[in-house]
DNA sequence: TTTT
DNA sequence: TTTT
């Protein structure tokens, strides 16, 4: 039966991606990332509530992510939900939720005024992405629908 | 800072829901959400990988759910997603991700050619919603659903 | 600068796909899609608001929809919009804005109760496509991002 | 018929919001929105795409847009589409296809390390709205905006 | 007509 | 743990 599981976030790392290399040359990258929203309460008061999300990417999308996403950095996900289970260090089964990105893209970029050069550096001079630029994960060979 | 937190779901009630009111006269539902996927592996044997989720409808979606929502229906859920945290039965802190509903749709509803009666009925002949009928969640002048 | 530009629809179609084969091989169909939305007027009266999308779909997932997708069937719908200009019968510039097809999802399928075969069929008795399938647009070679 | 009629924009604003204020106190803003997209093409040249929406807001999402957006500005915006037909200086019947914005989010904000005032300040010194802010439009109670 |  |  045909399903929909899709996720729409924006909002900001709370640190940098970390990557790892599985065997058979997979990598994958994990990092969180922080919805924010606002609200009154009953008194008139203005309340931020956070939500902390668990990314993860794969593959291309993790070496993009590993490359040339920061914490803090700005970033619109698209993902699907999924719910796995590991033993913690008592033994106990738990389970985690993660969006598992399909596709990326780094919004905000370069701040206004500070300058046209063609090439974006950060803070130490280093050349980095292209502000703004959008990744995605193509579809395994594996992992075809149908 | 603005965020965006939004969940898009197609899917089939893994239960009825389970509605309880809360003090205040608030209600709330909770059910199970099955969205399956399809795909080959790499032999290309066709696999299928059910995501179940985590749904929970508050104050009139709630009562909606209770009153028109049953096991197997497939529906369309938008919402956003919360991870909570609770003690479990030895004391230890857990963590639970449910998508709150905003908007539950009823999806597929009366076959083609049983009929043109204004007023869908179940198999016991009961009168039922309106088939494929939308249902959503205003926002509430407080906004503070927990 | 990374844009987004995503639409996502549940509806029906107002008629059968039209399918047409470019040169190159290269094929694609369109057919309209109705989206439903109720709401009651100042006077309290139930009123129905029909919106008409024009739905582009190509390559593959044209095929998919020649094959598989009929009058009056409920579809789940995510693309991207875009609109082009032609040359109406008087020479004048005209615009359409179009829906051009990412993934296509059956909905509904296969009514309760009228029985367990692993294969539907229609109402001709011919097999039909599993009830409820999905189809990707795999995105073309020379369509990467980046 | 439950339906779903939903759009999801990042983009950028082509021109500063023009808002009209229609008789009864309702007031509508129209500006447009680019996309971009880049790909690239057989020869493996980076091409870019720019697609156009227009889009529209009523009510307080049409004086939030009025006060708070600018041209060239990021965001956010969730809202459905809409075909609606008019008469041409000639007479003719056109169609133009709009997005009617639900929820419009202020993406990018305040350059880092551009102070940190607790109330943003634009390049005049004005007070300006808290950066990156979101503005939903609460459904009416006719529900009748067109 | 935007942005990079 | 983010951002404003």
């Amino acid at each position: 039966m045909a399903g929909v599981n899709k996720v729409i976030l924006v909002g900001n790392l709370g640190k940098d991606p970390e990557v790892r290399h599985l065997e058979g040359g997979v990598s994958v990258a994990h990092f969180t990332l922080a919805t924010n929203e606002y609200y009154k309460d009953k008194q008139g008061t203005r309340v931020e509530r956070t939500e902390w999300h668990n990314i993860s990417a794969w593959r291309g999308l993790a070496d993009m992510a590993d490359k040339f996403l920061k914490k803090g950095q700005q970033v619109y996900i698209e993902g699907k939900l999924r719910t796995r289970q590991y033993q913690d260090k008592d033994q106990q089964t738990r389970y985690i939720t993660e969006i598992i990105a399909d596709e990326i893209s780094m919004l905000g970029g370069r701040p206004q005024g500070s300058g046209i050069g063609a090439v974006a550096t950060d803070a130490n001079g280093q050349a980095v992405a292209e502000p703004q630029q959008t990744f995605r994960q193509e579809p395994e060979l594996d992992q075809l629908p149908f």
